[in-house]
DNA sequence: CCTGGCACTCGGCAACCGAGAGTGCCAGCC
DNA sequence: GGCTGGCACTCTCGGTTGCCGAGTGCCAGG
């Protein structure tokens, strides 16, 4: 709760911070912020604020940062975000326009673009197996040893399996089996299709236990697909950010990039915060590798369903009016473009 | 042609220059090699093979460290290809011992060994759509407005794909079309198959001209999945190399490693060598951005026919003798294990 | 309550210096 | 002739010093 002109004076001070990548003097903020007052009052005021802990000083006679709070103040209070100019919306629409590109390219390409268009590195999740609902599956033979599993879901996710063909199974039996998994399942939500719903159709099919077991596995979603569909863009970008010039710093992080799992995580659990738009800044982050980082998240979805997550990961002194602004319109572009592709 | 001393000493400095990443001096050299003579021998030797172009100094009072053509030298005739441990070997046959992973993940799975075992950066591509033979194509009946796309390769490969289902044609028109076309492109390597093979098929089937023309979409290899199936292993391990220090180095290498088409483009280059193994050593690379890296690659194969590539990127002062024996394992393992999955 | 003035603080940079590592060369030795 | 110990020389690296400039905190006056 800062009265007017402490708002000004943060306001300006994490702007200019936020462009120069300086500690910001009371010069530079007098000139900026528009007050109307000398540097020598904008001192008492970053005092004030200092004292509150929204700003900090890395030395005695340098000018003040923000501090995580000073950024946090600013996210929730002080920012106006950005609108994109109708070409950068068209550039992005176009990308999507192509319907003949499978999902997992698009997922791949908006990756790159919002990379491209921040500088910094983006995160986005497609659509996943674990989220989606059954919808059929189908066997077909291929050869003598083999049979081809196709699993279809409501979102039009496709996953296939190769499976070994269990021997003196008659295709009649088999096309039963499926059939009464197809009208048990159908509509559940994969998540939660465990062993015991499948006992019904173990118990009526005994002759079919090992393709039971088989379907199990390709069903239940798996650490074994860890990282599919998920895709990163513009790592090298971290490289770029004068904060990160002690290589110390940005080993961590890339090293924290690599793995699948605690990405996914992270993206999941901002998400799903209150808030359309999740901004997490520095020391707010759960992982120690990550407290120069800001990260802004949102699940992108459509029709109440929930089809992935995209992310920017950047130094705090991110342009989180430019990020937020990109990430709501990429959001909805997403969730669209993916509900088009969904079945019917 | 350089004669028995001069060999054990580019030899012994190359070793040490590995393993300490230090300019190496005439003592240490006359320590390590067991050449039985003084520094001050060492050193007459050092100015000729400075002369020949072998080693360089960073400056006169430095020790050498080896030039590229050092480096080369060393690789094709001084080295001894380390065997790997048997453990270390069984690790990675544990690796591929369940078959209930997927392929994908499998590949995945060797590129994140591969990195961690040598502390480098791992490629590894997996089995591509273009470089398989076709086998069959299925169409599934999804729902009234979409039809499921189902390519078995001779691979075990299985590539879907949704069609939006053409209005008004009989389901025996399409299955006729389809039997036509199983049989006249079974065996073929989809890398060849072109436009006007499918022409008599369109001659034959006229009303099922948008149906062919999906199903050259997606039997023809394309831009669009690119990066599909490539995959990196610990490419933060570029910043543990003493030698990258400087951002700027780094920058550009990590920048390339985001470029799929680059990657593949590098790999499949240097495998087509004549030579089984690879190795690519500094300003022998293409891209100047990898100047001062070294890559191993190799082509791994089963039963004649490439299944994919890997690949390791390290410094130039990396350890060959000890990658290129991981590799030439790991090769034939991955070999032999896609084979094992591969359709009969 | 604001402001100009002023003394003060501190980091960054350049210059400097000595230590240490390693070299090239030479004269002597086997 | 080839090898070796000795020696003067070169160059980098780490630490120290001193200066400059940016920015501050405080105070007295408006």
């Amino acid at each position: 709760m800062l009265d007017r002109r402490k708002e000004k004076i943060l306001k300006a001070l994490v702007e200019e911070y936020i462009e120069t990548a300086q500690p910001v003097g009371s010069g530079a903020i007098a000139r900026r912020s528009g007050a109307g007052v000398s540097p020598a009052t904008i001192r008492n005021e970053l005092a004030a604020l200092e004292e509150m802990g929204l700003v900090e000083q890395p030395h005695t006679s340098a000018g003040r940062t923000p501090s995580g709070r000073g950024y946090r103040y600013y996210v929730d209070r002080l920012m106006t975000v950005g609108k994109l100019a109708g070409s950068v919306m068209a550039g992005i629409r176009d990308l999507y326009d192509d319907r003949s590109v499978p999902v997992q390219a698009l997922i791949r390409r908006t990756a790159g673009v919002l990379s491209e268009m921040t500088e910094y590195t983006a995160l986005v999740e497609g659509p996943q197996l674990g989220r989606a609902t059954f919808k059929r599956l189908e066997l077909l033979e291929v050869n003598g040893d083999h049979l081809l599993l196709v699993l279809l879901t409501g979102d039009g996710l496709i996953q296939t399996r190769l499976l070994e063909r269990p021997p003196h199974i008659p295709a009649e039996y088999r096309e039963a089996m499926i059939t009464s998994l197809n009208s048990r399942l159908a509509g559940r939500p994969l998540g939660t299709v465990a062993t015991r719903d499948l006992e019904s159709v173990r118990r009526e099919f005994p002759r079919a236990l090992t393709l039971v077991e088989s379907i199990r596995g390709t069903i239940e979603p798996s650490d074994a697909v860890e990282g599919e569909g998920l895709f990163l863009g513009g790592t090298a970008n971290m490289l770029k950010q004068p904060e990160f010039q002690r290589l110390e710093k940005i080993e961590g992080i890339l090293s924290l990039l690599e793995r699948g799992r605690i990405l996914r995580d992270l993206l999941a659990d901002s998400a799903l915060a209150p808030v359309d738009i999740s901004v997490t800044i520095g020391e707010e982050n759960r992982h120690p590798e990550m407290r120069d980082c800001s990260l802004v998240t949102a699940a992108y979805h459509a029709g109440g369903h929930t089809f992935g997550y995209i992310g920017i990961l950047g130094p705090c002194r991110m342009r989180y009016s430019h990020v937020v602004g990109l990430i709501a319109a990429v959001k909805e572009l997403l969730g669209r473009e993916l509900l088009r592709r969904r079945l019917a």
